[in-house]
DNA sequence: CAAACTACTTTATATTATAAACTATTTTGT
DNA sequence: ACAAAATAGTTTATAATATAAAGTAGTTTG
């Protein structure tokens, strides 16, 4: 895989997809965020947040924390150490594709 | 749709696909590029490139050109000025996603 | 002149995302 | 008190999308 453009195309979908990429960018900016900060912040149905957060659990992203605050539940949301690697990696190979795309030349 | 964050959650999937980002953002660079050159910079196969660029092509992003060039089929293909447009918005759009999330806090 | 190659397109399948429906609990109105 | 609405989510079903595989039309090579 020579190019940032061949690295891009086959660039990591769990992170690329818009909501998560909001998501995770947001996270990387604070210590933790609640379900519905979340969701006020990206606009996301609450099923469709539910959906993306548990696919970002899985592969290690982030952790949640489920409790009850005022007798309601609550979940926390914190990005992992390999969660915050991940997302400053995918913006640098955005900005490397941007970047090199200013003198590309068809061969 | 207040936030960057919102914006981009709901953002073009059209040109957010990574393959695509790629594409538009190579022919952003140049006047036009054949459809080998774009599968050498990509690395994509011949068939989601040929699908890739037909959704570019039907949403106006690209044109396509199909003639015979040494007695073998070539198609190149072009930007449009709809397509500068919006691959120059999608990209600022990033960067405000991007520029923003350092100083996000929950609410 | 048959087999392999080039430059694609079409189609079928697998993956993914979104919306809609559902669960469990709490609050509000009468 | 108790039905209705609201909160904070999860699960499931459907629709959209991407990828791989197969097909087309023509060309070159042994």
């Amino acid at each position: 895989m020579s190019s940032v453009f061949a690295e891009i195309a086959a660039l990591d979908k769990l992170l690329h997809e818009p909501a998560r990429l909001s998501l995770m960018t947001a996270l990387s900016a604070c210590k933790s965020a609640d379900f519905l900060a979340l969701q006020r912040l990206t606009g996301l149905t609450s099923g469709n947040l539910s959906v993306h957060l548990s696919k970002l659990e899985e592969s290690g992203l982030v952790v949640m924390e489920k409790q009850f605050v005022d007798k309601r539940p609550n979940t926390q949301v914190q990005i992992t150490e390999k969660g915050r690697q991940v997302i400053e990696n995918h913006w640098r190979q955005l900005e490397n594709l941007r970047r090199d795309a200013q003198n590309w030349r068809p061969d």
